[in-house]
DNA sequence: CGTACCATTGATCAGGTTCAATGCTCGTGG
DNA sequence: CCACGAGCATTGAACCTGATCAATGGTACG
């Protein structure tokens, strides 16, 4: 457990306290490649960390295009919260991009620490924070800039992503085709 | 007291004893149309609730171009986040459309709240988890439409937004020109 | 070696942008 | 009370960028 400590505490940034008593409520699960953690239409039960592996969470729109939400890489933690928060369906594939092994909480146990504790309380509300503000970035990307400069500023910000994911999943994330994201690397390169 | 209650139940949303509590921290103050409740390059200090009137916050960018990232109308709670939590200067222009009237609470008062009962931590979470969930669905949004379908999104969810804020506003929180906004409502009147 | 999938490239198209001019409306001052 | 001006919406024309459709090229894996 002690070990466990260590290895762990870069994913989960609590004290050892509060590990000790998170820890043991947490189940594994592996996901091969190309499997789903969810699927549009589920209800999502778990708050998720990755332990190892990159998933991408995806939705496909009316006209049947796959359009990429995000990247959930090591360390990372992810969920659905809409579908988590007010069990609704869920909009939202959630699927491995490689070999991945996740840690998961249940939300009723998330719910538990949530009244044992307030110090969950915190650290619910500091991730949350922390989602809202990655958000909150995101959403002026989009409104700000360019799609040349969104690439640009992703490959700044998150040059990894384009090690583990292929391009067109990329392309989508930007908000344009593979097509233009080729175009865009190509008029780049030559500048 | 009570009456007060009573009257901004539906801003505030909280039991009478809390309220009790939560009332007597915050200041109001009054901005005339077209003033400042913040500018890019401010510090945050204050989570603000809207009393009255309507509220515009948006960012000028390199270019010099003015875009709305958000609309904030009465009774609904606003800040900047970024700059509140992270004490880092703000990267948004918060304005009065009209005649408002904020109610105010400083940083270090709701820190207080925070620290001295739990409640006040899930009214923080709860409030942070809409805060998430509403920038996901500008999120998607933006990536998962094209700028008409946004146009007929925004008048579903929020016709009100059209009776109170001039177009120009209205086409960079959607993330195009007024030019277009203008083609796009002819076009559809036309259908 | 062959297949499947992805990236690239070319040609064409559509829609949003830009620049510029005109119209409209509301508020202000003569 | 009317006339004017400021600011915004609309419209037109030319342009440009990204989308689409289609073909080719490259690479990894069975």
């Amino acid at each position: 457990m002690d070990n466990n400590f260590k290895l762990y505490s870069n994913i989960f940034h609590l004290s050892e306290f509060h590990f000790d008593k998170f820890f043991p409520l947490l189940k594994t699960r592996l996901i091969e490649k190309s499997g789903y953690f969810l699927r549009q239409g589920d209800r999502c039960q778990y708050f998720a960390f990755v332990k190892s592996g990159t998933l991408r969470s995806f939705h496909i729109n009316d006209k049947g295009a796959d359009i990429s939400y995000n990247f959930h890489f090591s360390g990372q933690p992810f969920t659905e919260y809409e579908s988590l928060l007010s069990n609704k369906e869920c909009t939202l594939n959630i699927q491995a991009v490689e070999d991945s092994e996740l840690f998961l909480l249940h939300k009723d146990d998330l719910k538990n620490l949530y009244s044992v504790d307030s110090y969950w309380l915190s650290y619910g509300r500091e991730m949350k924070e922390m989602l809202y503000l990655e958000s909150r970035k995101r959403i002026e990307d989009l409104l700000y800039f360019d799609p040349e400069t969104r690439y640009t500023n992703l490959l700044k910000k998150s040059p990894h992503i384009f090690r583990f994911i292929p391009q067109k999943y990329i392309a989508s994330y930007l908000g344009i085709t593979p097509q233009s994201l080729s175009r865009i690397r190509k008029r780049i390169s030559k500048s």
